[in-house]
DNA sequence: GCAGATGTACTTTTT
DNA sequence: GTACATCTGC
């Protein structure tokens, strides 16, 4: 039955397919078809009579929720839009929609991201007139973070601040709430608060979702585990998918020790080791299985490929940086010249200070290429401020927007005048945006001040006068450009044109869409990884960024001690082993051909050094 | 309050 | 090398 389904899978596969109920551990190592087998997996579930809506399918990140959701739709047809497929963080706020007001907030709330979150947490400093050298708005954030992803307690932190973090913190989640906003953290933090509090919520959950399945589990924090802990119901049908070798996201709350100890929180788990690789040569497969068998934390398994080609990997010494680049420049060129598409091109590197020599080398030998990462598209400055305008139109509460946008452009509202309104704002509880009006009303700003807030407040109910709930975004920002008076300040700027051309590039973006909140969910969570990759260039990437991708060849630059692995890694092993699984996903993107190298002299920083090369050469060709 | 000058620090960045 | 934050003079 279900040939179809079935056809084109091997045999560990189809068991990880065929698994009928209770816990399901899938060991997926690099290219063996991890994807195609949770999504083979739902569509056998599907035909094995399991409703589509009544499926839950979570991964990390928006762009393998995108691919998995495509999948679906070709295997399953049209019903696979009834399966809720999705990031976790996507997911949290989706069950937060519903359920907000558990939590004394209202469905329309606001997501900060970490630039809102940091300007938010710069705002109580100033508030609790904490000195500018005492300011580390980044260690406090940092620390939220982690604290909410790890479900830590921000006492044992062991970070050495020169003031008392808790206050901040604390009114820092006070302002948050004040303006209904979330933290990417809460997205996670508050449904398990609101699962926990809630048993027969909680159970109406479990039994909602009869079969869940995560990819990537090796990147899940803790946070992500305990959520998911809480919605797996009695039947326990929970599939994980996930190689403990690729993760690369320790420093980011994310906790291997999940994957590796699945057996014990499900000890009737069913596991399944995918160790057939499809993607590359095995003069490959042995080369990183070399490298990262020296990791001890990790279980054992051995890639294996049908493919034989010889010298599918090559390491090559330059003497500086610049020769590297035009060398790796010219093989592509000459890549390119018999016929090779340069969407199947891919040079790596581990930090994205390398991205300009390489650059430079491409303009040289004519190369199309495209940079992925770097300053993001939704971190630019520009789109940021319009943004703020939308979120303040959407949320006059939001302070964190109320604070970025409110002398932007200069209206002459400065340091002095914010200051009077915060106090103002705090004194009789009131949101800074009411505070402006007390404020006038009061006298308490005068000259400048003064008029830059009239300028403000008519600007503000100027947007909002219009707003009738069924307006085109796109209308709405083109507005925002002209009464903000914004596009006028950009067309003064030295980079005007540019930002003026993102701008639009967003309000294409925006073009039909007419709901507020949902847009702004969308921008919130979305990151530069989502882009879809060039056809026509050659993409140039961090090696974390490679992960989930392929290409025919692949170059890999800076393999040298202090670069790769980085010098901040070099000293605990956990750390040191993250960078080993990180060269070892790169090399692992690789479909033909695999180019290593390093260069004994690199200008970093403005500044030349003399380099080794990595260990980790060492252990490739010993 | 603002624009330009000077100083400083610097991995990675799924959400 | 550059982005970002803080300082200084108008």
């Amino acid at each position: 039955m279900q040939d179809d389904i079935l056809q084109v899978l091997n045999t560990e596969q189809i068991n990880a397919v065929k698994h009928e109920e209770g816990p399901l551990l899938i060991f997926a190592g690099a290219g063996s078809g991890k994807t195609r087998v949770i999504v083979h997996r739902v569509a056998y579930l599907i035909r094995r009579g399991v409703k589509p809506d009544r499926i839950l399918c979570l991964t990390f990140t928006n762009k393998a929720a995108s691919e998995m959701k495509q999948r679906l739709m070709t295997i399953v047809g049209t019903s696979s839009h009834r399966i809720w497929a999705g990031t976790f963080h996507s997911f949290g706020a989706w069950f937060l929609r519903r359920e907000a007001s558990k939590i004394g907030y209202t469905n329309d709330f606001v997501i900060y991201d970490e630039s809102d979150q940091k300007a938010l947490i710069a705002q109580c400093m100033k508030d609790l007139k904490i000195s500018r050298e005492n300011r580390a708005e980044g260690i406090i954030a940092w620390m939220i973070s982690m604290s909410k992803d790890t479900l830590r307690d921000i006492d044992s932190f062991d970070i050495k601040l020169g003031i008392d973090p808790r206050p901040v913190i604390q009114l820092y989640e006070e302002k948050k709430r004040l303006s209904n906003a979330f933290d990417f953290g809460d997205l996670l933090l508050k449904p398990i608060q609101i699962l926990h509090e809630h048993p027969g919520l909680r159970e109406r959950y479990q039994s909602m979702f009869q079969h869940i399945l995560v990819d990537e589990y090796q990147d899940t924090n803790k946070a992500q585990y305990t959520l998911l802990m809480g919605l797996v119901g009695k039947d326990k049908n929970i599939c994980v998918v996930g190689d403990d070798d690729q993760s690369i996201y320790s420093w980011r709350g994310a906790d291997v020790s999940n994957i590796l100890r699945f057996k014990e929180d499900f000890p009737d788990a069913r596991i399944v080791t995918l160790e057939q690789n499809y993607r590359s040569p095995q003069s490959i497969l042995d080369a990183a299985s070399k490298l990262i068998a020296n990791n001890q934390f990790r279980a054992p398994k051995k890639l294996w490929s049908d493919r034989r080609e010889d010298g599918a990997i090559v390491i090559t010494e330059y003497e500086d940086d610049e020769a590297e680049a035009e060398d790796i420049a010219y093989s592509i060129r000459k890549l390119l010249d018999s016929g090779v598409d340069p969407g199947n091109i891919a040079v790596f590197y581990r930090i994205n200070a390398l991205s300009r020599v390489i650059e430079e080398a491409f303009v040289q030998e004519n190369i199309p290429y495209s940079v992925y990462g770097g300053t993001r598209f939704y971190e630019r400055r520009e789109i940021k401020d319009v943004l703020a305008y939308l979120r303040l139109v959407a949320n006059p509460r939001d302070e964190s927007a109320l604070t970025r946008i409110i002398n932007r452009p200069s209206r002459g509202i400065g340091i002095k005048t914010l200051d009077i309104l915060t106090d103002l704002a705090k004194s009789k509880g009131i949101s800074v945006i009411d505070a402006m009006e007390k404020a006038l009303e009061k006298g308490l700003v005068k000259g400048a001040g003064a008029r830059g807030i009239k300028t403000f407040m008519y600007i503000m109910d100027d947007l909002m006068q219009g707003l009738s709930g069924v307006e085109d975004i796109a209308d709405l920002i083109a507005k925002i450009m002209k009464v903000s008076g914004l596009e006028d300040a950009l067309e003064a700027e030295i980079d005007g044109p540019d930002r003026l051309t993102n701008i639009k590039e967003l309000e294409a973006n925006a073009r039909g869409k007419v709901d507020l909140v949902s847009f702004l969910e969308e921008k919130a969570l979305i990151t530069s990884m989502d882009m879809d990759k060039g056809k026509d260039s050659v993409s140039v990437m961090t090696l974390h960024m490679s992960k989930g991708l392929e290409f025919d060849h692949v170059f890999i630059m800076g393999l040298e001690d202090g670069l790769l692995p980085h010098s901040r890694s070099m000293e605990t092993d956990h750390a040191l082993e993250e960078e080993r699984r990180l060269l070892y996903v790169g090399m692992t993107r690789a479909r033909e051909k695999a180019y290593l190298s390093w260069a004994r002299v690199r200008a970093l920083y403005g500044k030349e050094i003399y380099q080794l090369p990595s260990g980790f050469i060492h252990e490739i060709v010993s």
